[in-house]
Order: C-alpha cells, then structure tokens, then sequence
DNA sequence: TCTTGACCTGTGTGCAAGACATAGGTGTAA
DNA sequence: TTACACCTATGTCTTGCACACAGGTCAAGA
C-alpha cells in the first residue's frame, strides 16, 4: 500500500501517516525504484491501533511507550490502564475549564450588551475588555503572594482562575 | 521596569513578557548601558489588556488585530464583540469534545474493569484499546464517506465522533 | 581592588500533532 | 511525445509560551 491509500482506508489524512511514519511509529519498506514508503496489512493493524489510542485521548508520547513495551513482548495493559485514569482526571480538569470559560464568555456577552462602543484612550485600549476584567478580577492583581515561583504557574494560567459562578 | 518587575506586577512569568516584547506588542526602550528592556507604565497597562483578553480565550492573534485597530485610533469594540461571540461558539464545541471524551473514558473504565491482560500478539498490541474501539465503532471503519476532503477533516477528528451516550 | 556567587538578561530552541508548501516524480490519455 | 492530473518525500509552519544557554550585573566579603 502506498501512503494514500492506507490514509484512506484509516480515514486519515496522508500527513498523519507520515507523521507516524516519521517518528519511527511504522516502519514501512521503500519501493526502491521511486523511493515511496510501502505499508503492510501489520502496519496497518498497528496504525487502526494509534488511531484508536488518540481517540482515548492518549498523546503520541503515550502510545510510543504503549508500543515499546508491546514490541518487547510485554503487556500493555496495566501501562494502559494508567493512562487512561490519568487521563480522565485530566480531562475533568479542562472540562471545568471550559465550562468556566464558557461562563466567563457568556457574561461578557451579557455584560456588553447595553455598553457604547469607545474610541480608545491613553488608558484604555477596549473598555469592554478592561472593564469586564475589573469587575471579575475585583480589585487591582499586584497584591497576589509574590512568593510566586515559575513552577507554580499553571500552563492553562489563562483559564485557571475560577470565575465560574454556575 | 526591568522585564521581572513588570512580570511580578502582572503575576506572569518574564518569559511571557518577553515573548509579547518579542512579537512588537510591546516596546520597551533599551537601556543603552547593559541592553536590559525597560517598560514603561504604558507598557504595563497593555500588557494588563493582553493577560485580561487571553483570559476571555483570545488568541494572541485575535490581540494582534485588536491592538492594530486601537493603535491607529479606532474603536476596537466591534471586533472584540464580534470575537468573543465566535469564541463562545467554539468554546462550545470544545465543551462537547471534552464532555464526549469523559464519557468515552469513563466507559472505557467501567468496561476493562473485569478484563485481564494479555500479552501482545502479532495482530494485536493491547486488547483493551482494540476491543473497545471495535465495539464502539461497530464494524470496520472503511466504509466511511470516501469522498473525504483535505478540509473536510476536523483540526480536532481525533475526538469528533460523537460516541458520547449520555 | 578583586573575587565570589546569586540573580538577572537576551536570544535561541523546544514542544504537540499534525497541516501546509514546495519541488519534483508517475501514469494515463491524446 | 506531450500534456496534465495526481501523487510523493521532505521541509517548514502553527500556539503560547517554557526552557536552556552563555554571559552580564551587583552587592558582600577577602
């Protein structure tokens, strides 16, 4: 099979098999007089499997060491199962996250609705924006610990502050 | 304000103020003797704007184009109204995708809980992930649309199926 | 005065998971 | 043979910062 044609039975795109291809996922043989990638029935067992995987929400770091443990002859299974809790805990997580984004949106678009438009100031660059913030954020934000250290700050900083009032 | 002060003002990190210096949000002045960006008190306040949109899901390129406005003296609010309405949108979809996802992995929970684990085979590399995915998908999956597009496939397919059964 | 060492700086690079761009090869019909 | 649609591999781009690195700054101590 060449790359199209695996892409479509999978129902993926070509560059997503050769992403996977890439990064060492499959191993196809070259067809030696043009040089294309040829794939196998198993690499097409191993792609269904990484596809199947992502849909769990696994990362590609994930299923790299899902394969390298299958590939030494181990299970898999208990490493998957760790995943897999992790990962619906992490999940949780950024479902409050959007719920309170959503949140968040909703009451901008509420709060906005009776507000002018403003040409900007010296001071002001969009009162709906700044504004909002104020109120939500109540109060100036330079009087937070100062004890802060780079670890401490969340990767999803934008989002983790809970102004969800649901 | 040296790049640290400014980033424990604003409880950010100095690399985020440094990647919106970076990018031409800002322009702090030079400090000709050692080099060290220096930021002003308007710097602050812009950049307070920046942290107050990317709070309400804006990305930074959405600020780009807010800024570019307010900068040649014109009301931005229009294009924040407008953005916010299409970031709820998304962030609805969003919040579809993560709730589908919770559901997909709490099933996948429930359903391995009597299952043992088994050591891979040649067509199989972990019968947790493949069985699951199969019950699931019902039947083999090339039987999709083949009419498929380049565009036709979600920046987020990998959790587009609707599986969710709630 | 010199040196140590903690802290700070700017710049360069890395990350996820592919999507997109490019230059060129293939294959079939005219 | 030529035209042209389609295919390929490889390289680069995306987001929003975080991290690594080499070097500069500055106050305390010798």
């Amino acid at each position: 099979m060449k790359v199209n044609e695996l892409a479509n039975k999978l129902n993926i795109t070509p560059d997503t098999v050769r992403f996977y291809s890439r990064n060492g996922f499959l191993s196809p043989r070259k067809n030696p007089s043009n040089g294309y990638k040829l794939y196998s029935v198993k690499d097409q067992r191993r792609l269904q499997f990484i596809i199947s995987a992502r849909q769990l929400g696994f990362t590609v770091n994930d299923i790299a060491q899902i394969l390298q443990e299958a590939d030494q002859g181990h299970t898999a299974c208990d490493l998957v199962r760790e995943i897999v809790e992790k990962k619906l805990a992490e999940t949780e997580r950024q479902f409050q996250q959007t719920l309170a984004l959503r949140n968040r949106l909703q009451s901008a678009i509420i709060d906005w609705q009776d507000k002018p438009n403003k040409a900007p100031s010296s001071d002001m660059i969009c009162h709906l924006i700044e504004d909002f913030s104020e109120g939500v954020n109540e109060g100036t934000n330079d009087n937070i610990t100062p004890t802060k250290t780079r670890e401490s700050l969340s990767k999803h900083q934008s989002i983790n502050k809970e102004i969800c009032s649901e």
